[in-house]
RNA sequence: GCGGACGUGGUGGAACCGGUAGACACACAGGACUUAAAAUCCUGAGACGGUAACGUCGUGUGGGUUCGACUCCCACCGUCCGCACCA
């Protein structure tokens, strides 16, 4: 695929295509035009092409550099919207550049294909989940096919394929084996809606995320993976993704949420106790505010406020209230601390004749830490808020810096930062650091029960990842119950367990549940009759991994190791910011579990699946409503005007319409634009291209009519200049000349400029900053096109060639069309990224500002290389800079080579 | 409450490591071509004053560092995002 070599398929192809298609719109459209370029029929030929010669398969020639581009693959709602428009098109640009730059690139397609929606569809409209879903990815390859996207559909993987989660139960049958997954009965998220168990991560202000329904807590037997023997290592290493942004480590950082601490074993009064009770271990990240403590308190779940309630039923009645507490925003704000005297007395672990309360308290999460802490008011505002209420005391115990001992008074702020310990006993003058190891020593040495009473422990928010969900269209969980030989996995000969197609959706609840046989079968161990597990995995456990299944879609166990390893890492991910953490922790997890069950090995010993990461913006537009209240399509209102008198009509009724802000595309809002409309009126290199200008790929976007015709404008420009340039000078010379004229010269500097520019823009993901650079380039070209003079002929045609090159990856069907008029035989999707010449990036003029106390007053051209004292002197003689110093003389000049020149008066 | 990001013309945005702020584009205005419109081409434009040359001001606000600050430091204001009783 080197420059130059001929493609006889493309060419005799493209010559009969040519022949028989002269453009079928002939109107002259002015004294310049000829014809339009006709985009959308030019695409459909292009995309032909590429896909005949097959051009974009990833190739399995392991010895080259490789590149893995990879979008987050779409779930198959129906049909592609803005968003992915936008993310596909990034993601496209880059894995042509890196194609043009010689790397080997895999750049796949695939489809998240299990989920809610399909079941929700199959309820309302009566088709079979799996005949809804893949009816949608028809659509929507057709729809991504159609974009022109650079992807190896050889490759493609739908998750919801036996194909594909065969090899997913037989992972999950490997994490089994390894302890990685696990059931447990524990609390869970249900939703009431969607009938089915929500991770921690799927809640959201206590609301499920799809459904929005309000969360509730029930008790039920799950599976998890354990995700949190990964936490040290998932948090630790965000810091080798330097290429990931900063926003999303930190927030994955803090969804982690590592803290210092310590375990402490408190002692408890016999005579208080409930019966089986002798001790009460807490957690605090503190220990140095122990002699500050007033008060122990416990979740309303803890089994010691279970066992005090008991015989205590306002203390239950307390309990109760607590677990109905909700978890939302507005609930968590409103309620106050509140707490219940369980009448339990706790010995202090560091003064035996000292007895503390133990107090049941709302405020008090069982999951977290031990369920337990004590409370030290002067250093926590909760504590403190506790304290006030209930009238406990309330002792400083740490003095802020800056502040006297004997004047410090603390009243209703907690002081929680760093500082000098008093009222602390043998602590007293110790920094808080140094009086945090000093207790910690002690208490890790101290017995209490024959154990040390006190551990260092560091602590964890993250929690395991419950993956049961009580729903048909998702992996089954490959596991047999049998009331003998207990939790059975199905033998992997027996793999895939696949979904039976002829179940009922006609009620609520799990589908496989009710299927009158499917669940029955015999214990794989024992021969006894046993029944199927019915819960489905997440299906962020489907997306979790399939960046590795693309690497050998077709290998017979999960992985073909020798293709991991040579593709993975991801070299680029680009997905939305909304994954940031769910799926994103979740596929960092999975790496690292797959390599410890053999799966998988990353040449690196950083198992990191995605080495660079870009989020991208959302695609916003203008909202619409009608006088009767109802959201309207952009494309049944017709504007008018402009500025502060614009309008909206209604264009069924001719009424008025309310204009409102521009928020994200949505089905609710209506403010959605349709792809398919955009590419069959404008093509897709305009949606690309527009997708591309202006907005900066992290920002959020905003379509705009005006914005897609000024991408279309450009497209007709560029289509205009090859015209001139092949009118000018039909052919290109063969010799390049020895000589340029001074505009041949100012061509070639432009051309090569912009080269060096778009290509370090797009390595950057920079694209706006590459579509500005081909426009001047493009604006130099046309101005330079209408002069005459030597070298000009050979100038321009290679200036079209660079300006086709530079745009190829953008808008790749305009670019192969324009490559072909200007003469070559060959693809442009198969060439190299130009070369850049050195030499022209640098001019022997150069213009440099010239300042007087810092206010710019002129400007001098003067050679590269000129030096400091001609340059001063030069300044120095400027009429600007003398009227500027009024007659002052000059205290100091200070000259910055080939940029600037101060002169201090 | 905690954490983070951002703030530049009418608009989207650009500006390398502290060195000519406003590149490029959209919208706008004027002109050319046209019977006319569309399309295309040319020209103009940060604000204020001035016919102009030019001057003054100008990157959210106030200070600081520097010969020089959109860029670095401090304080504040505003907008957006994430987390949230995590001991």
């Amino acid at each position: 695929m080197s420059a130059g070599e001929a493609d006889d398929l493309t060419l005799s192809t493209f010559r009969a295509f040519y022949g028989a298609n002269q453009f079928k719109i002939p109107e002259r459209m002015g004294p310049m035009a000829t014809e339009r370029y006709n985009a959308p029929d030019r695409e459909r030929y292009w995309q032909h092409i590429w896909d005949k010669n097959q051009i974009f398969r990833a190739s399995e020639d392991h010895k080259q550099p490789k590149c893995y581009v990879l979008e987050m693959f779409p779930y198959p709602s129906g049909r592609i919207h803005m968003g992915h428009v936008r993310n596909y098109a990034m993601g496209d640009v880059f894995a042509r550049f890196k194609r043009a730059k010689g790397f080997n690139v895999l750049h796949p397609m695939g489809w998240d294909a299990f989920g809610m929606p399909a079941e929700n569809a199959a309820m309302e409209r009566k088709v079979h989940p799996g005949t809804w879903t893949y009816a949608n990815i028809d659509t929507m390859r057709g729809q991504l096919k159609s974009m022109g996207l650079s992807l190896d559909w050889s490759r493609e993987i739908a998750t919801c394929s036996p194909n594909y989660y065969r090899h997913q139960q037989k992972l999950f049958l490997d994490l089994l084996k390894k302890g990685l997954a696990y059931r447990k009965s524990s609390k869970v998220n249900w939703d009431p809606v969607d009938h089915t168990v929500l991770a921690n991560e799927q809640v959201i202000d206590g609301r499920g995320w799809r459904s929005g329904a309000l969360v509730e807590q029930r008790e039920l037997t799950q599976w998890f993976f354990k995700i949190t023997d990964y936490a040290e290592e998932l948090l630790s290493d965000l810091d080798t993704l330097t290429n990931w942004p900063e926003k999303v480590r930190l927030m994955q950082a803090n969804w982690i949420g590592r803290s210092e601490g310590m375990l402490i074993r408190w002692a408890l009064d016999k005579d208080t106790a409930p019966k089986g009770f002798s001790e009460l271990e807490v957690y605090t990240t503190r220990p140095d505010t122990l002699f500050g403590a007033s008060f122990l308190a416990v979740a309303a779940d803890h089994p010691i406020a279970r066992a005090a309630a008991e015989n205590n039923p306002d203390l239950a009645a307390f309990c109760d209230e607590c677990r109905r507490l909700g978890t939302s925003v507005a609930e968590i704000e409103a309620a106050e601390k509140r707490g219940f005297d369980t009448g339990i007395r706790a010995v202090h672990p560091l003064d035996k004749s000292w007895q503390l309360p133990v107090y049941v308290a709302n405020f008090i999460l069982m999951d977290y830490g031990t369920g337990a802490i004590f409370g030290c008011p002067s250093g926590d505002q909760r504590d403190m808020d506790f304290a006030r209420r209930y009238e406990l005391p309330v002792v400083p115990v740490i003095l802020p810096p800056g502040e006297n001992k004997d004047t410090f008074e603390i009243k209703n702020k907690a002081y929680s930062e760093d500082g000098t310990m008093i009222n602390s006993r043998f602590l007293d003058g110790l920094t808080t650091k140094a009086a945090f190891d000093k207790a910690a020593d002690i208490l890790e040495q101290q017995k209490l029960a024959n154990r040390p009473q006190g551990a260092r422990k560091v602590n964890f928010r993250l929690r395991d990842w419950g993956i049961s969900r009580q729903r048909y269209w998702g992996c089954p969980i490959p596991v047999i119950h049998c009331e003998k030989c207990g939790v059975v996995g199905v033998p992997e000969q027996d793999l895939p367990v696949t979904l039976p197609e002829d179940a009922t959706f006609d009620k609520p609840g799990n589908p496989l549940e009710r299927h009158p046989t499917w669940k029955h079968v015999k214990c794989p161990t024992c021969g006894g009759d046993a029944t199927r597990e019915t819960d489905t995995m997440d299906t962020f456990v489907d997306s979790s991994w399939y960046f590795v299944r693309f690497t050998a879609p077709e290998a017979k166990t999960p992985v073909d190791k020798d293709a991991a390893h040579y593709w993975l890492p991801v070299d680029q991910y680009i997905g939305g910011i909304e994954h940031a953490i769910l799926h994103l922790l979740y596929s960092r997890f999975f790496a690292r579990a797959m390599c410890d069950t053999g799966h998988l090995k990353f040449a690196s010993n950083v198992r990191e699946p995605f080495s660079a990461l870009f989020t991208q913006g959302m695609v916003t537009h203008e909202t619409y409503k009608s006088q009767d209240g109802f959201w309207l399509l952009p494309n049944d209102v017709r504007l008018e005007g402009e500025g502060a008198s614009r309008q909206a009509i209604e264009i069924a009724t001719g009424r008025l319409a309310a204009i409102g802000p521009i928020e994200k595309m949505s089905k609710s809002k209506k403010n959605l634009v349709d792809p398919d409309d955009i590419i069959a009126h404008y093509g897709a290199d305009c949606a690309r291209w527009f997708m591309l200008s202006d907005s900066p790929p992290e920002r959020d976007v905003i379509w705009t009519e005006a914005g897609v015709a000024g991408a279309s404008r450009f497209i007709q420009r560029v289509w205009r200049l090859m015209d001139d340039i092949i009118e000018a000078y039909p052919q290109k010379p063969d010799k390049r000349p020895d000589t340029f004229g001074p505009d041949a010269l100012e061509l070639r500097k432009a051309g090569h400029r912009a080269l060096d520019n778009v290509g370090k823009a797009i390595e950057a993901l920079r694209f706006n900053v590459a579509v500005a650079n081909i426009h001047e380039f493009s604006n130099v070209l046309q101005t330079v096109l209408t002069k005459s003079e030597p070298g000009l002929a050979w100038a321009a045609h290679e200036a079209g060639a660079l300006l086709v090159s530079m745009i190829g990856p953008m808008m790749p069907h305009l670019a192969e069309e324009c490559w072909a008029r200007l003469g070559y035989n060959t693809l442009l999707a198969n060439q190299p990224w130009p070369a850049v010449e050195p030499d022209l990036l640098v001019d022997d003029q150069v213009t440099i500002a010239v300042q007087v106390n810092g206010k710019r007053r002129d400007e001098l051209v003067v050679s590269r290389t000129a030096k400091s004292e001609e340059v001063e002197a030069a300044a120095l003689k400027l009429d600007s800079v003398v009227r500027a110093l009024d007659g002052r003389a000059p205290k100091k000049v200070i000259v910055v080579p080939q940029r600037i020149v101060n002169v201090v008066g």
